[in-house]
DNA sequence: TCTATATCACCC
DNA sequence: AAACGGGTGATATAGA
């Protein structure tokens, strides 16, 4: 079956038509938006003895969340099983639906026609009768494409695990349908600031410099500042100056005049915001993207998602009044599935230490047995960055140049690790071995990737980590929205849930439980710890590493409306239910608390 | 003036 | 030849 929806920005989907066809008897059904509003449930049975084929079944399944439906219970999701049976390979015309018939050898609608009705149907509002029929009719369309679809692959798919996936992309409708609680006032008040902040930053800074040209930064114009101020700048092997921030920090540290301008890239790069999608309700919800990654990960709009920008705009999220968020991460994800996968016991009794990498550090010879993060810290972060390092396959040339040691530490750090963890080694390099023999890889439901000749060995030796930990994240989504659990986002190696402030606890307690008992599913009955952090209205989210931005941000805000006029007033949404509009946790109104001055935070 | 490319920065 | 995995996306500049 198929839906044409409008999609209404930051909103949820608002179904127009429908198209559903029984495959034994060819019966179909078609649905105009009146029709389907009148509806109670879906026309056809969804329960337990029937196959839910579609294409992209987020997509319908938040229809059937829209009208209010109960959703199917088994759904094949063609999508998700071309993307498994092809990934890695090309697939010239796409992952669509017109691209799967084609890579088949199979035509299915015009492709002009199709973008055609795609305008047709995301422009919303109201329809005339001839428009009406002509989107059912391009609905049908795709039912009769997606059927010729299904009938090609259904001797390929793995129908237990395509049952899996498919019951996350209706985890993924929840998801995407409940999004995430932002600060709407703040957060509007930020956008339609925007370019004001960035012109505040610029002006304080490059007064002395003379480098930007409006809101541009001008290679030729820092060409010339270097020249006048006789610093030698490194170069790209296309005789271009290096811009990238590594260099400004190394230079900033031979020439201290470099700093300022250095900050003020570092502030401004951070503010590329931001097309959020954020609807009339002051929620974040954009389609989550499930399985769009080699390893199977969502893979969201980076400026429609929160998740997707710079940290510090996550101080967005705030909790409607009443209510919490919470934020639960995998500890050390990859590094615990790598341990399980493995068998390697000392790489397993390092996870179960609860610091892994302190205790590799031990286990290497490096600290005595009595080492904590307090009294062996540095040492603790070398090792750490050398497990980092071995996760995404990186040598040591790359970990000397990243933990600012000489090469040889980082040669004996990575060979410590290889002696330290053998087991885990051969299981590493032998599933490297298997996926170049074997031309796959994949993870403990199946998800695959297809290895051509020339792959990256370093990309094969990370996906079984990174692969099952989506794996894991999907199973969690799964088991939390069905135990009805609010999910507001996945975010990788972590959820983001949300519940009344008073419940808040308990639906932090039933998600660790629901990402344990999926990773004890994943690993074989290894469970991986998490970590909770809560914010209960009127705190916002806060994440330590955006903190100094964030201040930064609410500072100029201050300076361009001055202190005591608060901005909530305006907008009229942040009026208290105790009747006061602000509080002091709430930095729309607070920001004069903060010295002025300090919004120039130069090193 | 528009587009393509290179480079860079952000996320986990 | 180089050697940091998976991504999205903005921006500056060169070139059509």
């Amino acid at each position: 079956m198929d839906f044409e929806f409008a999609a209404p920005d930051g909103g949820p989907p608002e179904p127009l038509c429908m198209v559903a066809r029984r495959i034994e008897d060819g019966r179909t059904l078609r649905l105009r938006r009146e029709e389907l509003r009148a509806l109670q449930t879906a026309p056809f049975a969804t329960d337990a003895d029937v196959l839910f084929v579609a294409f992209y079944a987020s997509a319908e399944a938040g229809c059937f969340l829209a009208l209010g439906w109960p959703t199917p219970i088994n759904v094949l999701d063609l999508f998700a099983e071309f993307r498994n049976t092809t990934n890695g390979l090309p697939t010239p015309c796409g992952a669509g639906l017109l691209g799967a018939l084609a890579y088949y050898g199979m035509d299915g609608v015009a492709a002009a026609e199709k973008a055609s009705m795609r305008t047709l149907a995301l422009r919303g509002g109201e329809y005339t009768d001839a428009e009406q029929t002509a989107l059912l009719d391009y609905c049908q369309s795709d039912v009769t494409a997606l059927e010729k679809l299904f009938l090609r692959m259904r001797d390929e798919i793995d129908l237990p695990r395509a049952l899996l996936r498919g019951r996350y992309m209706v985890a993924a409708a929840r998801i995407e349908a409940n999004g995430v609680p932002i600060d709407l006032p703040l957060f509007e008040r930020i956008r339609d600031q925007w370019h004001a902040i960035q012109d505040r930053l610029i002006e304080r800074i490059d007064a002395d410099y003379g480098v930007f040209e409006g809101r541009t930064f001008k290679a030729s114009r820092w060409a010339a500042w270097l020249t006048k101020a006789g610093i030698p700048w490194p170069r790209l092997p296309s005789g271009a100056l290096a811009l990238d921030d590594d260099t400004f920090r190394e230079m900033a540290r031979a020439y201290p005049a470099v700093a300022p301008i250095r900050e003020l890239r570092v502030s401004l790069s951070q503010m590329r915001l931001s097309d959020l999608a954020v609807g009339a309700d002051g929620r974040n919800r954009c389609l989550l993207s499930a399985f769009r990654s080699k390893t199977g990960r969502n893979q969201p709009s980076n400026t429609r998602f929160i998740f997707g920008p710079a940290v510090w705009l996550r101080g967005l999220i705030l909790a409607d009044p009443g209510w919490a968020v919470a934020y639960v991460d995998w500890s050390q994800q990859e590094f615990g599935i790598a341990a399980a996968l493995s068998n390697d016991t000392a790489m397993m009794a390092a996870y179960e230490s609860g610091d892994p990498y302190m205790t590799f550090a031990k286990q290497a010879g490096a600290a005595p047995v009595d080492a904590t993060k307090t009294t062996h810290g540095p040492i603790r972060e070398l090792y750490k960055s050398c497990v980092l390092a071995v996760q995404y396959g990186m040598g040591a040339e790359s970990l000397a140049e990243r933990i600012g040691q000489p090469p040889v530490v980082a040669r004996d750090l990575l060979r410590r690790h290889r002696e330290t963890y053998r087991r885990f080694w051969d299981w590493s390099d032998a599933a490297v071995m298997y996926a170049m023999l074997r031309g796959r890889l994949c993870t403990a439901f199946g998800w695959t990737v297809h290895v051509g000749p020339d792959v990256n060995p370093r990309m094969l030796a990370n996906f079984p980590m990174q692969a099952n930990g989506a794996e894991m994240l999907r199973l969690a989504c799964i088991f939390a929205t069905e135990r009805g659990i609010r999910v507001c986002a996945p975010v990788h190696d972590a959820i983001l849930i949300e519940a009344p402030a008073w419940q808040i606890e308990d639906a932090v307690r039933d998600t660790q439980r629901a990402m344990a008992d999926a990773s004890a599913i994943v690993l074989g009955g290894f469970r991986l710890r998490t970590e909770a952090k809560v914010f209960e209205w009127p705190d916002r989210y806060a994440d330590e590493r955006g903190r100094r931005m964030w201040d930064t941000v609410q500072a100029v805000l201050a300076e361009l409306r001055p202190a005591g006029t608060c901005g909530a007033g305006a907008h009229g949404s942040t009026v208290r239910p105790d009747g006061s509009c602000c509080t002091g946790a709430h930095p729309t109104c607070s920001a004069g608390a903060h010295p002025v001055q300090s919004y120039i935070c130069l090193l």
